[in-house]
DNA sequence: TTGTTATTCAACCAAATGGTTGACGATCCC
DNA sequence: GGGATCGTCAACCATTTGGTTGAATAACAA
């Protein structure tokens, strides 16, 4: 897949678990296991998503103690936000977009 | 991969051939057949990037005669804009960003 | 009609993806 | 030390992905 880091970013969003993920992260760090509680997968399946999330570089994971938190790298979106901003057309905030993506990124709550 | 319309989009992004196809586009609508001359890969697996692309809602393909139409359909962009706008830490037009973009994406011209 | 151009379809292939389970390494607590 | 907890690693599996080639379809041109 060439791996730059566009590549990554997209493939790492592309799918709906990890972008779950990310929104949890968006309200506050979070221990791995606590990461996983909500979803109907193993630890180690959410362990593989947190590895693709960093890779990206969308996320970063420091140990403290037993315990592995997880944060927000929200610089790293950056790039990609930046790339679709190139399609000029698109009008920020946008009201009829946002509400397609509540419609269609609506998480759990 | 569930598929909703985020997923679509993303997975669509995360390949360089095709948002180098996308970045063609912008410049001008073309034909199939050349979309697919730049690359080195047969006009076959064009055809299915820009199946994909079209599944994704960012470009259209009209039938002209024998031809082919492709052109680019931006509003798809804009779902997937916005939920990257909920990271409300990402600054638009951070020049920093910018740089990286023209690193990393830098389309053939 | 016959041929040429434009594009897709179908079958195939190798590699990547998203999941599983079970073993392992670290860390904390007693 | 011994045991529980936290997280990753390794091997495996089914499905998807990104490419190939060759045949099929569609539209024009002679």
């Amino acid at each position: 897949m060439m791996d730059n880091q566009l590549d990554l970013i997209f493939a790492a969003l592309a799918d709906p678990t990890r972008r779950e993920i990310l929104a949890m992260l968006l309200e506050d760090d979070m221990a791995v296991t606590d990461v996983a509680a909500p979803f109907a997968m193993s630890l180690a399946a959410i362990s593989k998503h947190l590895g693709i999330l960093a890779q990206a570089g969308l996320i970063a994971r420091e140990r403290r103690g037993r315990v592995i938190w997880c944060k927000l790298e929200p610089d790293s979106l950056r790039a990609a936000f930046v790339w679709m901003q190139g399609f000029g057309q698109i009008t920020l905030m946008d009201l009829e977009a946002f509400e397609l993506f509540l419609d269609s990124a609506d998480p759990q709550d």
